[in-house]
DNA sequence: CTGTTAGCGCGTTCAG
DNA sequence: CTGAACGCGCTAACAG
């Protein structure tokens, strides 16, 4: 079938060790004998085996990343960082979907292992959910890198976050800076994430004084093909309390099921009721009204964590980086017109 | 570091194979052994260590993907149909951006290879660019499934393909059925699809007497960050030629473009100019108006890629699948006002 | 400069 | 039912 080492050392008439050694240049080779080597090569479209050089060598220039699901652009946009910057390390990436679900996110991480990879990046993990001491196990074994996880205390695990409560404090400052109060916090389910944002937000209304345990509701599921359209549904309900002015949303596929539900109910926005999504997929910027949001950066995001797994792999060193976000301003918010 | 067979051999007081059979469970093993060996490989927390396993039985359950990128969700929801029926039959998934461009292709293509994947999927290949000659020679070596490809003969490589000829044909005797008759068709550079959409289109209008070359217009490229941005630069010279009646895009990223064209232009859709996409990415159904558009079920074109893949894989035999489609009406088009 | 050899971790004969 | 030995394709000493 595919040619090997000793084919190409047959063909060449040297010994395999020679063969090994133009393949990968570390050792002096005369260069006639290095000609004929390659000849032997191209005549036999020999494809080195790093499977078995990686057996060998007992490391492995592949790793995995684990993600909830493609359907929210973000997760192919944090894909896509992280590929460019595996690419220039030649290093390939192992993809495995979790579905949103825990119990698959244990099993992808698992069938990694086994795979051999040398590390692992886990996207919104679901820290909460996984048995606990999964990850913990398995930290000081795998070189693994969590983005967007804010639940954990794993000393061995690099994180790249992106500076949530800053997003949602940066959200919320500009609209009660333009007089809003009532605002509408919109989440979904089963992710570390939303919480923290939750967090932040009821932090920050509490401050104020201006808090309403009732301005919280949840979506369901935050990331699947239904988010939009479960959000639009949703609202129609929420939104009827015509006391609120402006909406927070975890995610920009929930800002866009708002906006859904507003064209539905009549709402007009952002004269009616501001709306901020989060994440700055490039989804906000097709739609009309463009949506405000906040900017997470996910390239960088993916690229920074890919960084960070490969200095965890080859320096055993970790670190836990927050990265700054920024708040976009579109078409979607607007003054308060109501007192 | 990892434990390895041989230590969960030592410390059940067995030998390698005897490990080896209660883990694969393929052969008779006394149940108290079993026993033993369970315990020690919880104990060790040993995971078989795939990359050995599978040098040694000559196969890989791991198979590759290439794709131009992931910006255009179509890649993303193709790649979710694959994963998901990978998945399944366990087999994992290696995915590779080639960035839209030939040569990353092919050395997308090799790097897959010499990690010894059983097999490769490439999504919209650039066989026309990639010297003509590669596919050719790789076909016998190794699976090969594409997606959306129509250039090449290769006999044994396997084609799952949306029948664009057919979703042109839909797309273009709508348009014509409601009175239309000057069609802007807007492509992208460098893939097949767009060469294959072209044929139909120009087929069609010559068919009618209707053709007129200079209605036949690029955007570069058709899968990036910029092609929407790129697209409504574009048309906003293009669309100066009012009589054009409407626009049929290749992909909806283009779609999206003319619809903003024409929110800048004031050009009424689809009172004016009606629009027309490709492909049925959820961004379609988020924007306003809805974009009316060709369904190419990509979730479908991904699973029957993975499917035929493993097909070829155990069997050997291929197939070419030509997959229907499905023009989805939505509020970009209606009867031509002019005549 | 080059060839020989010993494993990397594993599955699989073949003997017991 | 179990163990010893071989080889998958490759790299890294060690000899020449």
């Amino acid at each position: 079938m595919r040619a090997t080492i000793h084919d190409v050392a047959q063909k060449a008439g040297v010994s395999v060790a020679t063969v090994s050694r133009v393949v990968n240049g570390n050792y002096p080779v005369r260069e006639e004998t290095r000609q004929r080597v390659n000849a032997a090569i191209k005549a036999l479209q020999y494809v080195p085996n790093m499977q078995a050089r990686e057996l060998n060598m007992r490391c492995s220039s592949s790793i995995g990343v684990v993600v909830p699901g493609l359907y929210n652009m973000f997760f192919a946009e944090v894909i896509d960082g992280i590929e460019d910057y595996l690419h220039r390390g030649s290093y390939s990436l192992l993809l495995c979907c979790a579905k949103n679900d825990p119990r698959q996110e244990m099993q992808c991480v698992t069938d990694l292992m086994s795979r051999n990879v040398s590390g692992i990046i886990v996207i919104s993990p679901n820290t909460e959910q996984v048995a606990p001491a999964f990850y913990e196990q398995l930290q000081q074994r795998l070189a693994m890198v969590f983005i967007n996880s804010y639940t954990a205390q794993l000393p061995d695990v690099s994180l790249v976050n992106d500076d949530a409560r800053s997003g949602v404090r940066q959200a919320l400052a500009w609209l009660t800076g333009h007089g809003h109060r009532r605002i509408l916090f919109v989440r979904g389910d089963h992710s570390d994430s939303y919480r923290v944002k939750e967090q932040a937000y009821v932090e920050f209304m509490t401050e104020n004084g201006w808090l309403h345990r009732e301005d919280i509701v949840s979506v369901g599921e935050g990331n699947g093909t239904m988010t939009v359209d479960h959000t639009a549904r949703r609202m129609q309900s929420v939104l009827s309390d015509r006391s609120l002015t402006a909406v927070l949303c975890c995610n920009d596929l929930m800002g866009v099921g708002v906006l859904a539900a507003c064209r539905k109910l009549g709402i007009q926005v952002p004269q009616e009721l501001s709306v901020i999504g989060y994440d700055n997929i490039s989804l906000g910027n097709f739609i009309t009204p463009q949506l405000t949001t906040v900017d997470q950066h996910m390239f960088r995001l993916g690229s920074r964590a890919a960084e960070l797994l490969i200095e965890r792999i080859t320096t055993g060193v970790c670190h836990q980086l927050l990265l700054d976000n920024q708040l976009v301003l579109r078409e979607t918010t607007a003054d308060c017109r109501r007192s």
